[in-house]
DNA sequence: ATTAGCACTCAATGATAAAGAGTGCTAACA
DNA sequence: TGTTAGCACTCTTTATCATTGAGTGCTAAT
């Protein structure tokens, strides 16, 4: 199964060509740009047996030949040279995170804008999992006398609102005492856990008094309600458009299919949701979604504090510029995961 | 100038069966599927008549008649026959809308949603603009003694948080009662007023103790900066993809073009940006962004308690369905400010 | 093992012809 | 005088067919 140099050199040849030029590449090619001294003749042998092999393929028999998913595969893994990016690179990327000020939701949303100007591909990219974080504060703002505001800090500094309907007014005091003993039992869990508490329990602790007991009755089941709500998925992505440059889109329907699957914002997040530590790279029909047999999708996640809470992706055509797609989703991730944890402190 | 009765027909004629096909018309299609008691040669005439006043034009010699922006604007402002949604899509809009809960946001994403869903064109919305509600509740929230949350209620129901950073610890009490202060002296004030507010005079209001003032001075401007940033424009849009069904975009170049103006939030603002009372619509080369010249779009305005504090728009070919588009920005915006306006209460 | 040579395949290109849709004009008609 | 049938004309669309050229696989020579 291990590939003669030669042979691994060919392959290399034909993927970078193919990255370069979309065109079916050819042993003439081959010989002249890439392996000087070998003849077309050679590479010709070589390449029939790379394409037995299932490396390659042949649109036709008039034609060169083209990657197979199984080709990129093995290049991604073991062919390709990874080269860092250069130091213009990182500092364009370090600059842009800078302009973003406030909102967590605002960086993640810069973060996949540079993600898809880098790559020239589509970009997507989840919010902080709330339910991975931990509660740092809880305040309950009674807005007027139907409607309690709470607000929701996590440690990783996202920020959630929630609107409580109610149907007596309840006591400015009351509501206060409420707040500091919830603050006071909650903190510190986290979001996950806070949504599954037992509400048995916490009016225990309340004390006795039927008041505090009625309005933590009233409060907490809507903000539990609430939390629960808002756990649901948030996705971002960007640049789409891009996609439009390439001669694989050229196809109306083909952009078409693409795009549904970014609007689609629960298959984004299944394709997100992969929670392995390092950059995952899948392969045209290696993904899930049939929808994207022909692209590739490039991953990995951002932390904060060392909790992974999030990820990034780049979502293009198979034949992707891996290498560089990889640095620069490296790059990233570490920047945003450096970011939020500077943040919050 | 005024158009003879049959010309009229014609004219109404030639731009329905264009809507619906995409194709030009000729002599004999009109003759047979619209003015059936008139001869194909008469109608050339005619024909011949309306091109000479601009209304239609001819792709080439041998082909039929295509509708020009002057004749769509004579066939908007006059000839259309409006009809009003059925029941069926009355009930749509009002069920899809009811499945949204919770942050304002999200409603608007919604009537996005609803808005593409419906008329298989590109929706545009603007979300509520914050500065021309008012202040409702102002709530300062110790989050650690390096960070104090700003949450901010206006009448519309709207709610910003913003991250005010601190140099030194600030005592519970002292921004407790900072924050009675500034709610009595700020509640009502527009988000408007309130970011021209003289920091001077109310610092005067606080009264003479010095760590008030101390604090006040340090949190406030903090505060109107953040409300500066947040007044930022928000735009949203949905439905982009629906444009590649159309016959006009299987170009792939001028999807792209739309596209891109799709993502320059700034520019759909200036769209949407019109705050007359009705529903505009803007045909061809009437729109001021030349990217848009074979674009029309149709834009309404949605209202909190009679107030204008947003807009939505329909982003389609100059051959758009005017009648029903125009009859579904009608329903939704009527249908916003209605849940607006019901929500807050 | 490598390579030159050659016949073969097949998509892409381009030229040409035929078909078809629609027009404008003229002359006849009510 | 307005309407219509008839017809020549224009121009796009479509199909057909030959040509070109890139690339291959195989064979025989090195």
């Amino acid at each position: 199964m291990a590939l003669g140099r030669r042979k691994q050199l060919i392959l290399q040849a034909i993927i970078e060509d193919y990255i370069n030029t979309a065109e079916p590449v050819g042993s003439r090619t081959v010989s002249k740009k890439y392996l000087t001294n070998v003849s077309p003749a050679t590479i010709r042998n070589e390449m029939a047996d790379l394409e037995e092999m299932g490396y390659i393929e042949q649109p036709h028999t008039s034609a060169g030949r083209v990657p197979s998913d199984k080709g990129y595969r093995l290049y991604v893994d073991e062919l390709m040279d990874k080269k860092a990016l250069n130091e213009q690179e990182y500092e364009y990327i370090r600059r842009e995170f800078m302009e973003v000020v406030g909102e967590i939701d605002l960086l993640i949303k810069q973060a996949s804008r540079i993600l898809s100007a880098m790559t020239k591909y589509a970009s997507i990219v989840t919010a902080p999992q709330f339910k991975r974080t931990s509660l740092k504060h809880l305040q309950l703002i009674k807005v007027d006398n139907r409607n309690i505001l709470a607000v929701i800090v996590t440690d990783a500094g996202i920020i959630k609102n929630s609107i409580i309907r109610i149907d007596n007014d309840i006591e400015d005091g009351i509501l206060e005492r409420i707040n500091k003993i919830l603050n006071h039992k909650l903190m510190g869990l986290s979001i996950a856990e806070l949504m599954n508490i037992d509400i048995a329990k916490l009016e225990a602790d309340v004390g006795p008094i039927i008041e505090y007991r009625q309005v933590l009755n009233k409060v907490l089941p809507e903000l539990l309600q609430a939390l629960r709500y808002s756990e649901r998925v948030e996705v971002f992505s960007d640049g789409a458009a891009n996609l439009l440059d390439l001669p694989e889109y050229s196809d109306v329907q083909k952009a078409k299919d693409f795009f549904n699957v970014l609007n689609e914002n629960e298959l984004l997040y299944e394709l997100l949701n992969d929670v392995s530590n390092n950059i995952t790279v899948t392969i045209g029909k290696e993904n899930k979604i049939h929808q994207l047999k022909d692209c590739s999708l490039i991953t990995a996640t951002y932390s904060y504090n060392g909790k992974i809470i999030g990820s990034i992706g780049v979502l293009g055509p198979t034949r992707m510029k891996y290498s560089r797609v990889i640095s620069i989703v490296d790059c990233l991730t570490q920047s945003l995961s450096e970011i939020l944890t500077k943040i919050v402190k």
